[in-house]
DNA sequence: ATATGCATGTCGCAC
DNA sequence: GTGCGACGTGCATAT
C-alpha cells in the first residue's frame, strides 16, 4: 500500500547527516520538516533578523519555505513557492538558504542542532471549496433577487463605471435605477465611501432617479450617520444566508436534472 | 543536554496510537505535527471543505492550527492561536476538532490514515527585528531631515487630524506647513487620494500655504498625474535607505558612547 | 508586466 | 470591544 520511501525521519541526526537528507529529499521535491536551534536573517523587500531559538523548517515540493515559532497562526520568515535552495554545512553549523528573483529575495536558516528531519512524500489532489465569500454573495442575489428586494430585476454585475467597478445594479420594483456594494462582514466608512463615489459620477451622467444601496451583515459605528448625510440605504444580508441559498438552488437544479420537482 | 522527551516520533502508527500520542502533546503544550490523509471541514466566519488528500497538521502550543497541503505558501486551513482542541476517533478515523470562540468558528481534520505524528517541546525566546517598515522611513526623516528635503523642520508625526493620522507634519525652509504621507513600497492612487483626504480639512482650517508630499521609493501609473491636478508633490525616497540611515545613525550613538567622534 | 480588490486575511495600536 | 492602517501581506483577475 505504502512505497518503502514515503516517508524518512531522522532524530537527533548530526549536522552532516541532516544535510545529506535534506539534499536528497530537495531532488525529490519531497515535502521537508526540520526541528531544531536555527537563527534566521531575510533580505529582500525588506530585512530581517531573528535570534536564536528553537523552531520549524518546512520545505514544500513547489520550493515554499516556512519557518514556524512555537507559538502563533503565521510564519515568522518564509518564501513563495518557486525559491530555489542550496544546504551546507559550516563551522559546525548547517545553513540552508533559499532564494527567489522577481523580487530578489533570500531566506537564511542557520542551525546549530537539529531534533528532527522528516521527508514526505504527500500526494493532494483534493479539491478545496469557499463558500460565503463576497462573490458567493453577488451571485445569491443575481439568482433570487429578492435576497435583496421584492420585485428588484438585476441588470449587470461587476460593471466598469469609472472610477471602478460597481457589484451589482439593476431596476427596482419602481423603475427607478440601483447601484450595490456588498460587503461581507461589517461595513466601515471606506465602504460607504466607496459606493459614494461610484453613485456620484452616474447621478452626473444620467438623468434619472439613483439609489446607492450597501448590502452587508452589518454596519460599523458611524455609517448609518454617513449613509443617511449622502442619501444612500443600507440592506441586511449575511453570507451565510448566501451561501443557503447558493446551495438550495444548486439542489434545486439537480432535482430537475433528476426529473423530480423542484420545489 | 537534551530532556528525552524534548522530542515524540510515531511512524505510521494506529489510529489508537495516533489518538494516545495527541492528546498527550495537547496536554504537554507541545508543538504537534501530524502527517496523514485527511479531508477538512471549516465553519466560522465563512465555510470550507477540503476533499481527502495527504497534508500536514500542525498544532502550536498556543491554541494555533494549520493544516498544509504539500505546495504553497498558505495554509489551506487555518484556526488562530487560542483554539481549544478535541480528539476522537470514530468509524476507523481520527478526528482533529479545533474550536474557537469570538468569533466562533471550527475546524474538523478528519485523518483516515497517519504517517507520522510527531511532538516537540520547543523553546524559543529570540527576538524578532524587521527593517526597511514604514516606520523606519518615518523614523529616518525624523532623525535626518534633510532626507526628505534640505532645511525641511518636521514638527509632528503619526499627529490626528480628522479624518484620521498625517504620517509626518513640519515646516519646508520657506515656513510653509508641510504633510508627508509615507509608502513604502510604489505609491498607488489610493495613498494619493489619502494624502488629500488629510490635506483638505487642513486647508479648510488654517490660513497659511500647505504643502502635501507623497514620500515613496515610486508612482504608480497615473499616480503623478492625479498629484499635479491636486496640486501636490512626490519625494523619491527607498526603505533600505532609510535603514541604512537609521543603522549608521545608531552607530554614531554608540560611537558617542564609547567616546568616539560620530563624523 | 501592472493595477485593482478580496481575504476565514492577521496583527498591532489607539480610543 | 471597535476602528484604522500596515504588511516582506498573498492571491486572482483583468487589462
Amino acid at each position: 500500500m505504502q512505497e518503502p520511501d514515503k516517508l524518512t525521519v531522522l532524530t537527533n541526526p548530526k549536522l552532516t547527516e541532516a544535510k545529506t537528507a535534506i539534499e536528497k529529499a530537495l531532488l525529490q521535491k519531497r515535502t521537508i520538516i526540520v526541528a531544531g536551534n536555527c537563527h534566521v536573517h531575510y533580505s529582500g523587500r525588506a530585512r530581517s533578523t531573528l535570534e536564536l531559538g528553537e523552531r520549524l523548517l518546512i520545505i514544500k515540493e513547489d520550493g515554499a519555505l516556512l519557518v514556524h515559532r512555537p507559538v502563533g497562526y503565521e510564519p515568522v520568515n518564509w518564501q513563495p513557492a518557486g525559491s530555489v535552495f542550496h544546504v551546507q554545512t559550516k563551522e559546525n553549523k548547517l545553513e540552508v538558504h533559499g532564494v527567489r528573483q522577481k523580487p530578489r529575495e533570500s531566506v537564511l536558516v542557520t542551525f546549530n542542532q537539529i531534533y528532527m528531519v522528516s521527508a514526505l512524500s504527500l500526494n493532494d489532489s483534493g479539491d478545496f471549496l469557499l463558500h460565503a465569500t463576497e462573490d458567493d454573495m453577488h451571485r445569491a442575489i443575481l439568482m433570487k433577487p429578492e435576497l435583496f428586494e421584492e420585485g428588484f430585476k438585476p441588470i449587470s454585475w461587476e460593471k466598469k463605471v469609472e472610477p471602478g467597478f460597481v457589484d451589482i445594479y439593476g431596476e427596482d420594483k419602481d423603475g427607478k435605477l440601483v447601484i450595490i456594494e456588498v460587503k461581507r462582514k461589517t461595513a466601515t466608512k471606506e465602504a460607504a465611501l466607496q459606493l459614494a463615489k461610484y453613485i456620484e459620477p452616474i447621478k452626473a451622467k444620467i438623468n434619472r432617479e439613483l439609489r446607492g444601496v450597501l448590502v452587508a451583515p452589518s454596519l460599523g459605528k458611524d455609517v448609518q450617520r454617513i449613509l443617511a448625510t449622502m442619501g444612500l440605504e443600507f440592506k441586511e444580508l449575511d453570507p451565510k444566508k448566501c451561501a443557503e441559498v447558493l446551495k438550495k438552488t444548486k439542489n434545486a437544479k439537480l432535482e430537475t436534472f433528476f426529473g423530480e420537482d423542484s420545489q
